[in-house]
DNA sequence: TATATATGTTAGGCAAGACTAACATATGTA
DNA sequence: TACATATGTTAGTCTTGCCTAACATATATA
């Protein structure tokens, strides 16, 4: 099962907004991506259909075990990204952060590994 | 004027024709690209009335200016993206172009001028 | 030059992903 | 507890970008 950049980042959101309150609301899932609620409640429809989130019909919203799975994986990319763009390129954080953004949906695994690496030689280079 | 993905793949596929033979016939996008005939139709179409392309009906297809100065924009952000990927990943060159294909399209100016930046530096430790 | 093949266009349709308007349900507070 | 407000859903629409089938034109060659 492989999402398209629209359900990564939503599912992304619904995991930044569980780790602030334990739980994603609709809502809040709209405000945080600028869509409409409806957009929402489809998107939501569809995650629920594949097993990535739990929901009720006007009930909130949880990650599957699946679905945190996931998130953290598109998450831990986006990071990795920002990171990598902030020590070779001396981007700002929030410059570094604009274009993960991006990137984490369309960069290969081979080059999410070289990143990697980059970073681990990176680290043992902080540490001289 | 700032196009999405879909419509810098025609203007940098038509580049490339362009290069190759001195013009593109829509056919030859259509096998690049792996969309149909009339998909190349409707997207000259839409090139054409916004000045990127010259083209009669049943005529081949070249580009404006302003569509050269674009697609030659695009391809030189492909190319530098694809060198900053070797050189600061190690990648190989055909994956390397292969991010860098999804990468020219989301990057911000900000972004590339500081791969400009590194590629200079890097340039110059060449010499050395 | 007549005809077969290659190329280009038109018409119609589909799916994704967004929207608004209208309606349904939940929640918080007077 | 009743009602106002917040939140969620349904229905219907739009745009983008693709598709196939059918048709039109151009080109090459017998």
């Amino acid at each position: 099962m492989k999402f398209n950049e629209s359900m990564e980042m939503y599912l992304e959101t619904i995991l930044l907004l569980e780790e602030n309150h334990g739980h994603a609301h609709g809502v809040d899932i709209a405000k945080k991506l600028r869509v409409s609620k409806p957009s929402v409640t489809k998107a939501m429809n569809i995650l629920k259909e594949n097993g990535f989130v739990n929901k009720e019909t006007y009930g909130t919203i949880t990650l599957t075990k699946k679905g945190l799975e996931y998130s953290k994986k598109i998450y831990s990319t986006h990071t990795l990204i920002s990171k990598y763009l902030e020590k070779s390129l001396g981007l700002k954080r929030i410059e570094a952060t604009k274009n993960a953004c991006k990137m984490e949906h369309v960069i290969s695994t081979v080059m999410l590994d070289a990143i990697k690496t980059y970073l681990e030689s990176e680290d043992k280079d902080d540490n001289y």
